[in-house]
DNA sequence: TATGAATGAGTCTTCATTCAT
DNA sequence: CATGAATGAAGACTCATTCAT
């Protein structure tokens, strides 16, 4: 377990590149570095297959180095993506109903368009999270699960809202059930649009506008009492 | 000296008459046995950390049985799925238009009730299918990807039908993202009800009549040109 | 964590010597064989210089056979230590005051004698007792102190029956200490003496008859009332 | 451009004097304050349990700090005991014959309350010499064995000298193994009362008086001639 | 067919030591 | 003198897979 040197411990070690170690350091913090190349390897590997030697050659760092700033593996994943589902939530707002209110329906597709604004920044940790994530272990599947469920309530919320108000109609639908599938189909676009391929790569890209507007009209047609007009 | 070819995994052979003693003894053939062990370690575990070990154990067989029967503790996997992903696929019929041909939307409902069936018979499975083969491996992907892909062409080629026939609207939305929500929410409503909980927990139980109608009612007000009269 | 062949799993491993896995393991089982080369290992190098390298190449298996047979480097160690001092306790018996028993002296003697019979025939054993299990961890250390104290009991106990059968002298000396200067300089001995030669190098070799004599004369006339005639 | 010096961690300065600044932040020299915190380090976790860190840590010096005073940690323990040793072997001096010098027998008390002084004085350091520096390595274990052989040469020179006078029993006993017996006897006894158990808990305390009675005594008893008058 | 002892490549993690500032 | 971020060698342990019987 120990190290046991035995004798002298002169072992110099030679930087094998020129540059100084402070200067390495300040294009941007270590622990920076780390998540993103963390993330990288993440994303190419898969989190079981990404080795730490994968993580730290991306970072161009020592392994001890790593567990300077990470108590392990699963801790960089965990802290990726509990980063990300905090951003994520932080964008989406209740509906609000004060009297100078945008309209419901614009409200939602504001918080739609911030979600799909973070979402479309960040194509890795997409992949993490729609992917890496899912099934990981018992832990992260109990974050998850908290995440959605506070998505499923603003969703839900929004509905009971809305038959309340007369504008979504109010047959024995379930309301969580609707929840459940409009949850659904926006995470099934950023399956198969926001996930894997970098940016530019030309195939799966997704269009902004035409994704807002599709989910909300395919939503929202299915919902609202009746069509709009 | 000539050597038995030393792996392959024969096929069980079914003896549907007198069963011999053998017989008897593996009513349910070994190469079943396993791969229902193998599930369940599958299920309970998650894919990585369900070992050889636990497959064997709860199968009552030796190890190097396992190995008779599959190349590896992926192959197993992959039999699973495959199977899983080859039934679903068979329960789904294109929308017919012959002449005596029931109605697009009796069709439609008949074929998400069919695959209702299969999901709903096989909570195990779904888990397998929705989480544990979710980002496995670059190969795994590409199966999936398929077979979503073969789902999403069907879907779409039952919208693209319905737009010719005038009864699905025909804005300028893009039915490969219609298409992709409607696969989107019966993903994410099998993924909430029918997945991991043991059947018969009362927990997480989905009311089968309830959810094909939120899922036909759901996705066709959404998409149909006028509200159903 | 898992390894993930991803591929083939051809992998021939060619034996490089010619010996069949049976005919090695014939010769004496490979617990023993484990045990063996294990003991060694901590002898040569201590407990924590001694690597598992070490005693899977002395023992010429293979990394994974040690596992087979050991959950961890510790738990070798305790086994080789908890065997010897289960054979050490084994061969001391307390001072019988039967009818026809031999004298008391003469009972000590023998037990000594046994003693030092298992002790002269596991040098590298005494070196483990003596030096590596001392101040190993706080188990150990509690394990020992188990060991030395039911010693210490029962040379107390033959001290306290010595002075009530007046053959002890019982002026104010804690017999407590007494045990205690009894153990240690037995201990000494063996620690100078056992431990660590080899058998046959000639240095350190310890007079057997000589021992026991300085042993027993040497603590009982510093014991006994009055010197024995 | 001064920078303030960021950490700190400085032992409270009360300054009741005028001593410099300098001299007032070591009061105890860093150098004093590494070995004090090594061995409170050695002592409660051991040789290889103890880190660097928890050196630094309980000397509230950087980890470069240390460096600066030892050239590793086994050149702290080689500082700690072997200034232990010395200090020991000191306050052992010969049994001296001279004209006018006390009796060989309370000389010999002399040594022994001298030593016990020392030992009873420094109880961490007992555990290093007794527990922490036995089967270490190599190299103390040369430095213990010469340690103990200086030891050995005293008290079996002291025997022979006895024997020459005629005060020691010179039966066809060997003053080199009676030697081995009555260090022997003073290092369990010592192991026993004086190693572990902070200071003041009560329990294991040793009684200094009944200790050197009991050493001298057992230890006389057994080796004179005839007993004392 | 069946067995299970044996294999060893691969992974994570620790920690004494260095050195640029 | 002092600092503490960085280093990387070394070690323990896992587990899918093989193969002689």
């Amino acid at each position: 377990m120990a190290r046991v040197p035995k004798s002298d411990g002169r072992n110099p070690r030679k930087r094998p590149d020129g540059r100084s170690l402070r200067a390495r350091r300040q294009r941007k913090s270590r622990r920076a570095q780390v998540l993103e190349s963390a993330l990288t390897a993440f994303v190419e590997k898969g989190y079981h297959a990404a080795s730490i030697t994968d993580i730290i050659t991306g970072a161009s760092i020592a392994r001890g180095t790593f567990y300077l700033y990470f108590e392990s593996k699963r801790a960089v994943f965990e802290e990726l993506l509990g980063g990300y589902l905090k951003r994520i939530s932080e964008v989406v707002s209740r509906v609000s109903l004060e009297p100078g209110a945008p309209s419901p329906e614009a409200q939602l597709s504001a918080n739609v368009n911030r979600v799909l604004d973070v979402l479309s920044a960040n194509q890795g940790l997409n992949e993490l999270l729609l992917r890496q994530a899912v099934g990981l272990d018992a832990d992260f599947d109990h974050k998850l699960d908290e995440f959605y469920g506070r998505l499923l309530d603003y969703i839900q919320g929004a509905l009971d809202l809305g038959q309340r108000m007369g504008m979504v109609r109010a047959d024995d639908l379930d309301t969580r059930l609707l929840a459940t599938c409009v949850l659904g189909s926006v995470k099934e676009l950023v399956n198969q649009y926001l996930v894997g391929d970098r940016p530019g790569e030309g195939e799966g890209e997704l269009d902004r506008d035409m994704a807002v507007r599709v989910i909300i009209s395919y939503n929202l047609r299915g919902i609202l009492q009746s069509p709009v007009a």
